[in-house]
DNA sequence: ACGGTTGATGGCAGGCACTGACATCAGGGT
DNA sequence: ACCCTGATGTCAGTGCCTGCCATCAACCGT
């Protein structure tokens, strides 16, 4: 028999979106998510570097996630097809989460912390691609263009795939968005 | 004779900044700022809405800037164009400053919670880029991209501007990086 | 079986960011 | 002379977050 309950961190994430859900992000106490979850505070923090954090739990496997498709991408002659493949992989990341994406979603856009945060991990992610790009050997002001690039396809892809009520494929939303950020700087 | 001293919000980011600079940011408290401005804590917030905004007095300036660049940006036929357009005209805004953005630039590059800040208000830049175009009739995944590109740029360029001891034109930089950009995504 | 170690948790005290409510008081207008 | 405005001060309070020590089941070596 266990000491304590399982899954300390889950519960503690699950207690906190539903309570952050209902009354909002600023109206909840870290002490009210940690009673929820039938432990402490202290422990909240044992799991989690802040309040914010327990909304990002994917952020950091996310993250990894990207570093190894980099390494796993084939030889490409051109930087954005590497960053393509990669956007190609973490697509499957949110294969079957679009409802969950959507709720959690709402809590974030409702609070300007929250969307900080976010703002935080979409940067972590675009140093993350442009230091694997500069590792295969691609020059400097390009590794960083062609990550933001990547990073701007996702980031607008994923806002529609998320606007949706319907799950469509976030990588047919992504492949279409680095269409038209072609030919958008293709133009003039 | 006036009953304060002049200049209150002045001299709050002043101290702020200095302190900042010698004892690093956590370092710092908000009465200690204060302190050394000859005002209270209390004042302090009454200027600023939390104790990370005082290192970015700039920021809405340069939003309303960007704005008012919009309107004034010449008809263009294409999206990207208009973005260059404003993105020179932005360039204007840090033309004398390159020494103290430099110090500026290492206060916050030592701190997490303030290069948080910093991607905020590039995603503030962003969303204004972005809303400016649709109001001038881009239709929507591609206003978003073109904004996107045009920040991307925009750090790029501001990154490499203030990384060199030399004050660089962050203007020519910002075209290098437009050419670079629209090099990578032209490929494959 | 015994004892030491480990590791997740609880309890407590405290610092500091931030806020609301009220007081103060020079200057400017009427 | 009077009131009003507005920047500031004062104070009390909430909540985030941290350091430190205690607890105690499970595990491990002997």
């Amino acid at each position: 028999m266990a000491r304590w309950e399982p899954n300390a961190r889950g519960r503690l994430e699950e207690a906190a979106f539903e309570l952050f859900a209902e009354h909002g992000f600023e109206q909840v106490t870290v002490a009210e998510i940690a009673g929820r979850a039938g432990l402490t505070e202290r422990t909240f923090y044992r799991h989690f570097a802040d309040k914010r954090e327990v909304l990002f739990p994917d952020a950091n496997p996310l993250v990894t996630g990207l570093a190894e498709a980099l390494e796993r991408a084939p030889e490409a002659p051109h930087p954005i097809a590497t960053v393509a493949a990669v956007l190609e992989d973490a697509g499957g990341f949110f294969a079957d989460r679009h409802a969950y994406s959507r709720r959690r979603n709402a809590v974030i856009a409702a609070n300007a912390e929250l969307r900080e945060r976010e703002a935080v991990k979409l940067a972590l992610m675009a140093d993350t691609l442009a230091g694997g790009l500069r590792a295969r050997g691609v020059p400097d002001p390009a590794a960083s263009l062609a990550a933001e690039a990547g990073i701007a396809v996702f980031k607008v892809a994923h806002a529609r795939w998320v606007a949706d009520p319907e799950p469509r494929d976030l990588r047919e939303l992504m492949r279409d968005a680095m269409r038209q950020l072609k030919a958008v700087t293709a133009e003039a």
